[in-house]
DNA sequence: CGCTATATGATACTTAGTATCAATTTTCAT
DNA sequence: ATGAAAATTGATACTAAGTATCATATAGCG
């Protein structure tokens, strides 16, 4: 029983059914995913992978988080500021809401969600392409955190 | 009738507002802001104001933008893979739907859309600081023209 | 008018990401 | 198992978006 419902297998078997190729490198990549809790950058993953045996060159860092994303496996998501920020996707369509204190990511799903994005989809003009969700909170430690 | 609810005194007095000084810098970003219809890039308008009479610094279009996001007087957005796009605001509280093809943003309110927001925030552990949410189309326009 | 706090702009830097392209590696067909 | 073709990698250099620094300029108050 982990939080990581999403195995390094289900990432690779998504990257192998989109006829990509399994490298050490991915493979180190979804690894290096899959032991985080929260939120990560790029740049964090690149920096922290560059250093490991056989280290994973921050362009293919950057190109197989792409990928990953294309493939559903991972969620690029935004600060308040716009700062990108990756994180794991376990369920199939959700949104989430991030901790703006420690990066903690919460994925949630809501039916009532799903009924106003289908009902605004009547009122907007236009054929909706996607959209985009995300709460911004102080997750419960923080708050506890910071008011001691 | 002009779609600019938000004409240039507005912004200029929310900047004053703001206790900040009004240059012919920030005049000129207000106006040139003003000119837009849809969303914008932070580097088209400095492109832009740098060419101009008494041109404006790249800095100063940054350091102004994020003054008059800050101020509620424009939004910044963000496209399906992040790019921001800055977008003059009209109304109170409210959300937005970009073409993805032209750019062009709208904004809208709905009762529906804040009472989940609320509810929403009933669901979710923690304190919510913020959101964000935008929609993805392709416009009317942009649909006739992509089928012919 | 003149002073002072604020704003500007040139420059350099940071962060996030993409393009190029030679060298390597995976995979598939044999 | 092998080897050729196609995909991938990584070094490097670039773009895009934005911030930091700091000397110079200016808004706006008294």
């Amino acid at each position: 029983m982990t939080t990581n419902s999403t195995s390094q297998l289900d990432a690779i078997a998504a990257l192998e059914d989109a006829g990509l190729r399994i490298t050490e490198q991915r493979r180190q990549i979804v690894a290096a995913i899959n032991r985080k809790n929260g939120g990560f950058t790029a740049e964090e993953l690149a920096t922290e992978l560059a250093n490991e045996f056989e280290g994973v060159g921050r362009a293919t860092v950057y190109r197989t988080l792409k990928l990953l994303v294309e493939a559903n496996v991972i969620c690029k998501l935004a600060l308040p500021d716009g700062t990108p920020m990756y994180s794991a996707s376990r369920v199939e369509h959700h949104h989430h809401s991030v901790c703006v204190s420690c990066g903690a990511v919460e994925e949630f799903r809501d039916a009532t969600v799903e009924r106003v994005l289908r009902s605004l989809a009547r009122e907007i003009d236009g054929e909706i392409i996607g959209h985009r969700m995300e709460f911004y909170i102080r997750c419960g430690a923080c708050r506890i955190a910071a008011t001691g």
